[in-house]
RNA sequence: GCCUCGGUAGCUCAGCCGGUAGAGCAAGGGACUGAAAAUCCCUGUGUCGGUGGUUCGACCCCACUCUGAGGCA
């Protein structure tokens, strides 16, 4: 039996994605499943791009608003509810258009990655998040030498993850790069010169801040304070900053397009990796249904 | 027209007594296994405005020249 085709499209922040996909989704019956770890939260719209219901053009998309914005997410639940989306979708005859720029969201359908067998331990976590960075290597050095010499002992973050899951009782390494095959995938990815690429970014960053992003970071920021994961995101916590005296409105909004660069250039790192993309120029396309219609196998 | 100060990395600037140059920011490259827009690692990219001169050797001293800012007329 033929595998059922799965379209993704990936690419630096900035790079179309969201118009390509509703343009492709319009060609093929589609709906889309957003792979975005910033655009699952709700009352956060302007900052993380999230595509209005016009630009939607009465397109389905899934993943999207999902949870509210102190609400704890990961990886793990993203590719649970994905991949149940990816199900229904097939199950009314329609085709999954899996879009977005999170690459580790990506990867968890594109990818065989399990997350079934380890578990999260906050209060592990917090535990261990209280040892400095040469104790805790030293801890992951003598349970794990592999592991060790792999992750940096400033990553605390990683060392921390990778106890976490010995302390689960996993100590076999699993593959990162094993493809998934349950389906076909056909990924795109957008790609554009990268001074267009920055120009477009710092624009779009004007953009934002003219349709409103400083009140509406404001609000969550009042609602629920400036630690929540969602509001590390770019676009909102440079503007805790601000609301918090700490930098001028001018300097906000220029971290906020440096930030945004930094992170299309560490987008365009993680996707460059995966060798199953078919890396399409944007700018050799006069309009997105072209585009849209390069795509299609 | 004269005087003063400047011209060194993409930007802002260091550079002691002459031994062909270094900081911050920006930038580039990379990693990535339940926070991933997160987290972390690596890297100086240069006709020192130009042309001559002095010198074993010039970013540094001298002359001329181009150029910017200010001052005096």
């Amino acid at each position: 039996m033929m595998k059922q085709k799965v379209y993704v499209i990936v690419g630096p922040t900035a790079s179309g994605k969201t118009a390509a996909a509703i343009e492709l989704a319009k060609l093929i019956n589609g709906e889309i499943i957003s792979a975005d770890s910033m655009q699952i939260y709700k009352k956060m719209n302007i900052g993380t791009a999230k595509p209005t219901l016009k630009e939607m053009q009465g397109i389905v998309h899934h993943m999207i608003d999902i949870v509210e914005p102190d609400d704890d997410f990961s990886v793990a639940m993203f590719q649970k509810m994905a991949k149940e989306c990816i199900k229904e979708i097939f199950l009314r005859g329609k085709t999954p258009i899996v879009v977005g720029g999170t690459g580790l969201y990506i990867n968890s359908i594109t990818y065989l990655l399990d997350f079934t067998k380890t578990i999260h331990d906050e209060v592990l976590r917090e535990k261990l998040n209280k040892m400095d960075n040469i104790q805790l290597h030293q801890l992951l050095k003598n349970a794990d030498e592999q592991s060790a010499q792999r992750i940096h002992p400033n990553d605390k973050k990683r060392v921390i993850r990778r106890l976490e899951i010995l302390q689960s009782g996993k100590t076999d390494s699993y593959d990162f790069d094993v493809p998934n095959t349950e389906h076909q995938f056909i990924i795109s990815g957008l790609s554009t010169d990268r001074k267009l690429l920055y120009e477009r970014i710092n624009q779009r960053v004007d953009d934002m801040v003219q349709n409103g992003l400083i009140d509406e970071a404001k609000c969550v920021y009042n609602q629920y304070g400036g630690k929540i994961t969602s509001m590390q995101a770019i676009g909102y916590k440079e503007i805790v900053g601000f609301f918090e005296d700490k930098i001028s409105q001018e300097e906000c909004i220029e971290l906020i397009r440096r930030n945004t660069r930094r992170f299309a250039k560490r987008q365009l790192t993680w996707f460059c990796r995966d060798e199953r993309i078919n890396w399409i120029n944007t700018t050799e396309f006069s309009n997105m249904k072209e585009l849209a219609q390069s795509m299609i196998k």
